[in-house]
DNA sequence: GCATCCATGTAACCAGTTACATGATTTG
DNA sequence: CAAATCATGTAACTGGTTACATGGATGC
């Protein structure tokens, strides 16, 4: 069972990564930078962090640290904060739960991030939006999947079309070639990336979504 | 709740109402002509089918009568089921069930096709993709709700980043701007398509937006 | 005569939705 | 002090999925 691939999950995971954040927050973040991408709602988000919570993979936190300019390297093991810090965030917290993710959690999002089963649009372009803690050999692996996978179905929709033995009405066949003109787009789209990966590839130093990659295993 | 916006039994209301077909059949051609669009697997289609008989809007028959026009192989079955079949149910010749649309299943994909409050990309895929069996007003009110929708969502999108108070990562920098660009691609497709269905419409008297539009445009 | 398609269905599960229920805090 | 917004959650439902169970027909 690949139950791995919940993507609500790891996006909760992924922002957790960056910030600590309680629920609402959460959800005007994602809104907010992923909205065209994907979309929760309250009745799914919650329980979603109540499913990591259980798991371990976020724990509540008392206090959220200051939005760190540089990023910090000596959060593992210390207690946060129990101190009120005063540039915090715009409303006063009380009743929030902000959560944090754990090492579990790290562990976690890096496991769904990195599994390959993963097919359909959404997932892939979530994988993607979250690519720069993947090593680029996975990031490559996934465009190169994704390509083959779009490729055979342009292939097999092609076939069907020229073996077709019923006439189509006149609006399928328009949106079918909307459709196929939005897969060569895309098809474009992810050679140009697998392009620009491997060429990068042999430039492996000074990569700096290595060294965040480093960074945050730290 | 059966009003819903159940888009595979649209879709089987659809392919029945040119033709009579057994569900095998069905999700072969759906897969066929439709696949790039949708798909369905046995585990919903077949429980569709039973909904949709239930309700009357379907009926198994005993052969396919069908449709003239279109050259098919299946004579052959049709001639064994009548021979097979006097006094037999509905179950024809095989073990197979021959669905055809009711008068009721009719006026079903109707409501369906014609239910303003469809929103997502998949559901109005499929609907255009059956446009044909709506008068042009409806199918003009459609296209101008889809864009308006993509327009918001676009408007929207920028908002959120011009006030952006944090900094995304640079995969989903990336993802956004091609989604961004897919966006103004299926716009201007949209636009198109309206302009198409406009001109082709051609009572100026009644429609009083397009008529502004038509100004708009000298 | 055995594999492979054709053909129909059920059961368990899954990720998500809407609608509901509750209450705290801020602001005009 | 009322309205808006912030904030968290539950319950019932929806529209699917995969895996399973079964068996007839075809073809090699």
């Amino acid at each position: 069972m690949a139950t791995g691939t919940n993507s609500l999950e790891l996006v909760v995971l992924g922002l957790l990564k960056e910030q600590d954040m309680h629920g609402y927050e959460l959800k005007k973040r994602m809104t907010e930078s992923l909205g065209l991408i994907m979309h929760a709602s309250w009745g799914s988000l919650y329980p979603a962090l109540a499913r990591l919570e259980a798991k371990g993979a976020v724990k509540a936190v008392e206090a959220r640290p200051a939005i760190p300019n540089i990023p910090m390297t000596g959060s593992l093991g210390g207690e946060r904060a129990v101190f009120r810090l005063s540039g915090e965030g715009p409303r006063g917290s009380r009743n929030k739960k902000v959560y944090g993710i754990t090492d579990i959690g790290s562990a976690l999002f890096t496991a769904m991030l990195n599994n390959d089963s993963e097919i359909d649009e959404k997932g892939f372009a979530i994988r993607l939006a979250f690519a720069n803690h993947m090593d680029s050999e996975k990031r490559l692996k996934m465009l190169r999947d994704r390509r083959d996978l779009i490729l055979e179905r342009v292939k097999s929709s092609r076939r069907n079309l020229e073996k077709k033995r019923f006439t189509l009405e006149p609006y399928v066949e328009l949106v079918l070639e909307h459709f196929r003109l939005n897969n060569s787009s895309d098809l474009a789209w992810i050679e140009e990336l697998i392009a620009k990966e491997e060429s990068s590839m042999q430039t492996p130093e000074t990569d700096l979504m290595v060294s965040q990659e480093v960074q945050d295993n730290l």
